[in-house]
DNA sequence: GAGCAACATGTAAGCGGATACATTGGCTTC
DNA sequence: GAAGCCAATGTATCCGCTTACATGTTGCTC
């Protein structure tokens, strides 16, 4: 079943079928119209790998993300499957497993696929991996760790604004003793979070001592971990980098016997589907993971275009729900009940 | 850059690199060693749109499911990644999000693709659309709806077993008054688990009055609204046909002043990732994902090589965690505290 | 030393479409 | 009515690889 049949069947050439099928405006209606119907005749279905190879172009774009398995990730993945599938490309995409040396397989292996763009939502990427991709001219969107530059487009995420906004709440419920369970340092946006924690709570005149800073990991056992560590140090909040590593922290405080938000309350970052649903529902910033993937498509059929990337912000906004409560007037300066 | 340039580069025909890259034995080790050397010079990838289309393989295989965004299937996905990457395969994955014609869509588009296998992992597919795709001749793997027939193979759950073990459970603790939020009843599985526990209920003596069962639709707002409705009932414990419905219940509960367990038993079934951390910790069915997902690779395998579909069976596991209490001896048969 | 495996390598024909270029026929223009 | 044009379609090549078949080499047997 190829093209040759439906030719022979409408009784037209091969290059009026394919014309037919790529709705080339050179072709006849009447004509078009015989030929489609020998095509749902014969149930036909144009091969793609024969597309691509003679067109150059694979309709096929590449998205790489660390693990699906993080709750970030899947609604980001649906969004840009459904841009794509609009824009009748077809997406592959590829866990990393905040590998590396995964990464650079599956960046080869798409490579071999001709996609026509990479959008790399992760960290765990040499700089080299990346040059190699930009050298071969297939558009690159990247997540925070990009450039906009040639042949690349970055999505910014400004996570600065979200933990600002997020700190301030806190201090203006009269928290002044906030701990934070950071993310892996070696992540740039776990770095920018905790970064932006400590200058908001300079600017707001809050001391960070040490033991207020504990590492989570991104987990929900770090931030199990993180959290217990932190109750040492009293604090009245509990700040942390992502929405698994605060759920972590609600459940350390639990086991300790420590209420939320009445002795401590507990912020999260990302506003992952599941922070809805904990006990009490998380107070959070939300990153919008639709406007990602939106971003990311429009950036790729963009590069394709012109070739010449661009950056695009993506805001952050906080979602007040009920782990955080305003500390009672007269104890605002006391340590927690226990 | 293709295959013309690294066999001038080593000096040998096209054919020999080809044979090199496809591991064929009747290349000498000296030549391959060349070769391999010329294509790391010239860090050749070939294409594998000319590969697909000269092979008639494409080593790509389509995982559909419902929604990667519902909990239950990012474990699956992920599995199924990691082994047929393993095996060289890369997938393509799409979510039909429960619509027939989105499914419909995605089998066109994948059958384009040539795809080397589809592991169909939903329920919402027309049968005459499967028909479709075993006349094609590519191997299929269903979940739940399929038969085990030629072409085809079948995962099998034993959701019966898994809804059993638990109302036993709840049985053991003094239950008598469980409720069941049931899943959409077009679903088979939803249907299977709804029968189980009626007939598991029978044989042990429970009675199901109407007021005891309602349709939460496999959400946590389902699952809410239906526990509202249920607790008109005075249940003890309820069982949900899976976790997103029992999370959904355990904030009803919640919000109605009602503690868990110490007032109501609530019972999920699935494991997702989640439910290890909602409050309390959900007791619940496992249904190991990782399982599914290497059965349907290796039902692909083994249909390419002998076309002969079988069926496979999964198992699932009570997973006890803290949402279900005993009935205090003396009060069995009574309400719920209130 | 002829004959013949067995192995290594080369040659060339597809795989199924896209598309540059050629062809055909009808229509306008002067 | 010849020249020129445009629209519609056809012809044939190429995309980059795999592979059947042809060819060349070596070593062994009798």
């Amino acid at each position: 079943m190829d093209i040759r049949k439906v030719a022979a069947r409408a009784k037209v050439s091969t290059a009026t079928v394919s014309r037919t099928i790529n709705h080339s405006a050179a072709v006849n209606a009447t004509t078009a119209e015989r030929v489609w119907h020998a095509i749902r005749e014969l149930n036909y279905h144009p091969n793609s790998h024969a597309r691509s190879l003679s067109s150059g172009k694979s309709k096929l774009l590449a998205l790489i993300i660390s693990d699906i398995t993080n709750p970030f990730f899947p609604d980001l993945v649906k969004a840009f499957e459904t841009v794509a599938v609009h824009e009748e490309y077809e997406v592959i995409f590829s866990n990393t497993e905040y590998d590396p040396e995964r990464a650079r397989e599956c960046v080869h292996r798409l490579l071999q696929r001709k996609v026509d763009g990479f959008a790399i939502m992760t960290s765990e990427m040499n700089s080299d991996l990346i040059e190699e991709v930009r050298r071969t001219g297939v558009p690159l969107v990247m997540l925070d760790t990009g450039t906009a530059s040639d042949g690349m487009s970055n999505i910014v995420i400004d996570y600065a604004g979200g933990i600002r906004e997020a700190l301030k709440y806190l201090v203006s419920l009269g928290h002044s003793r906030v701990g934070f369970i950071r993310g892996p340092q070696r992540l740039k946006s776990a770095q920018v979070r905790f970064h932006s924690f400590q200058e908001t709570a300079d600017s707001c005149g809050l001391l960070v001592t040490p033991d207020l800073v504990a590492d989570g990991e991104h987990t929900t056992e770090g931030g199990f971990s993180a959290a217990l560590n932190l109750i040492a140090a009293q604090p009245t909040a509990i700040m942390a980098s992502n929405d698994l590593s605060a759920i972590g922290a609600l459940h350390a405080l639990n086991l300790r016997g420590l209420r939320v938000p009445e002795d401590v309350s507990v912020i999260g970052f990302d506003d992952i589907t599941f922070a809805e649903f904990t006990h009490p529902p998380l107070t959070t910033v939300r990153i919008d993971r639709r406007e990602i993937a939106n971003f990311a498509f429009r950036g790729l059929t963009q590069l394709r275009e012109d070739g010449v990337g661009e950056e695009y912000l993506v805001a952050t906004k906080l979602l007040i729900r009920q782990s955080c409560a305003a500390i009672p007037h007269r104890i605002a300066r006391s340590a927690p009940s226990s």
